[in-house]
DNA sequence: TTGACGTGATACCTTTTGGTATCTTATTTA
DNA sequence: TAAATAAGATACCAAAAGGTATCACGTCAA
């Protein structure tokens, strides 16, 4: 298991971050921008969007003095591929109950 | 957003969770069988496997004084819903830049 | 019925997390 | 150049999270 993987889903557990990153998909932003949509410090903006940049969600590139904030699709990859693990549940409990029933009838 | 949406993710955040989710996937497991596979006493275990009921994202029933913990494939719903909205993320960005440009040109 | 077994529940401890306050640095702009 | 602006860095605090130890409770077997 990854440690970007982990980093993803801790980015992922918090609400703000979850909002933060809605956000994002409808616009790039600054830190500022971002904290303007909470009642919370920019500096607590500015902390969920390191935890963010470390789980790979979102990247940042620098215009002046500006920071600006954009969501980066291939991060949310990780989680995906996580998850799809469990697509093949029901097929895995089918051919596990057809091996069962196949010792049974030995 | 959901409560119960929030619980799944926060369930995800946790490596243990992740782990006890594919042992789950293989097949179902009382307390002290999914504690086996972890160095952690198994009221840890069961504090884990209490969070992961509260999001949704396994079930328990009761087989005389044995408690056997199993995958609740529709629990992962609520969490491919959520990511789900990111899917369309390109196609907005497309129409997002549509806009502005049509804006321009007034 | 008397243990043994599987589990639930609670108290407690340590580390992590989410937040504020404050100070510093870098970039504009008047 | 001086002041305003955008952000980085750090110290600090309260609450939540992850873990252990311990005891109580229902269930099964001898």
């Amino acid at each position: 298991m990854s440690a970007m993987e982990h980093m993803a889903f801790r980015a992922l557990a918090d609400p703000t971050r979850r909002e933060i990153l809605m956000l994002l998909k409808q616009s790039d932003m600054t830190i500022a921008e971002v904290a303007e949509n909470f009642q919370m410090t920019r500096a607590a903006i500015k902390k969920h969007l390191t935890i963010l940049s470390d789980g790979g969600l979102i990247v940042t590139r620098v215009e002046g003095r500006a920071r600006i904030n954009a969501l980066e699709p291939q991060g949310m990859q990780h989680v995906f591929d996580w998850l799809s693990y469990f697509d093949t549940f029901w097929d895995d409990r089918l051919s596990a109950l057809k091996s069962a029933i196949e010792e049974d009838m030995k």
